[in-house]
DNA sequence: GTCTATAGCAAGATAGAC
DNA sequence: GTCTATCTTGCTATAGAC
């Protein structure tokens, strides 16, 4: 039996029945549509039949639609923010860390799934309960990519904050023209840095 | 009496009935509906009650919800199209005309009103109608920036896509966090085209 | 934990009076 | 050209059997 260590990684993980095998099939089906359809297009009952049971089923598992979407999105944010700050890890160089954490943003938004395409896309006017719970996480990932265009070597009279928002809505927009099959995610950040550092 | 000259500019204009005065006020009313709520979440009470009659009166003007959407798409092209082509008018240089260009872009996306956002936000995947109608019209506009684009002068080892890609995804993607009052629509241009141009 | 069954409601669309 | 009234369908969510 393995003592009762003050756990630093693997954060608690919000307790739930000692067996909900299904939730994460309800959660993979519902990024799914949500980003395919949309979140208001999209029914229960699609969600529910894509993860193989009917519509009822599903609030044993979930209380309502929208906290399903909440649910995707939490675990978007997770999954993006992991991979930038992996991605981070051990890098030197200003510009070398920008384009480390754009490739790592753009892998998982093109190549990651549903997840990161929800979060980015299916924005929180949707619900209430999204803009009040998710606003400061989203936030805390931007500050991300606002700490590294800080640290780049720029002239004084050049305004950063059109650095951070050129380069993350080049990112964020490439999901409505990327298609699998072309130019990696690695490509397009190392190109689009390129072009921000004037190398042209 | 004008005579039946062969017209060039105004096309025919699709014949509606002589008195079809509530349309553009429908029209008007859906945009800010599909902007703000999306186009699945907006119903067409909703929208027949900010144009002043009930849901049933406005199948008179339009024989479906998929038709609204489309004419608001044709409406926020012909709009979008019409502003850039009015600000590269007269102006010379590459840089210049490009920068023109975005600035027109981004004062319709972000001061135009509802019907450009709805272009930009509201992706065809919603319909099959708007993907078969509208998709050509949609790529006519981006082939002005294409145009733009390989009239730089850049050397011959940078991409050109990339440039296009990244200049209207950052400009696109400024409706998502752009606040009226705000950083004016041609002051984020010209420092979008800055920073392409490698000025910092 | 999933099922059947259904409550309760809102949606898109239509018919016909005025 | 707009209204009233309504049809039909689909939705979220719940109750209770198994």
């Amino acid at each position: 039996m393995t003592a009762p260590v003050p756990a630093t990684t693997e954060p608690p993980a919000p307790r739930r029945s000692r067996r909900d095998s299904r939730r994460p099939q309800l959660l993979d089906a519902a990024a799914r549509r949500f980003r395919r359809g949309g979140y208001s297009a999209t029914s229960m009952r699609d969600i529910a039949g894509d993860a193989g049971m009917l519509a009822g089923s599903m609030y044993h598992h979930f209380p309502s639609k929208e906290d399903l979407l909440v649910a995707v999105h939490e675990e978007g944010i997770r999954r993006i923010t992991k991979a930038v700050e992996e991605a981070l890890d051990g890098v030197r160089g200003p510009w070398q860390r920008l384009e480390a954490a754009a490739a790592a943003h753009l892998a998982v938004l093109l190549d990651g799934g549903d997840y990161a395409v929800v979060v980015i896309r299916e924005l929180p006017h949707e619900s209430a309960a999204l803009r009040r719970t998710l606003a400061p996480v989203r936030d805390a990932y931007e500050d991300i990519f606002r700490r590294l265009v800080d640290d780049l070597p720029l002239s004084a009279a050049t305004p950063r904050h059109h650095v951070r928002l050129m380069l993350l809505g080049a990112l964020n927009w490439s999901q409505t023209w990327y298609r699998p099959g072309g130019e990696a995610p690695e490509a397009i950040a190392r190109g689009f840095i390129r072009l921000l550092r004037g190398e042209h």
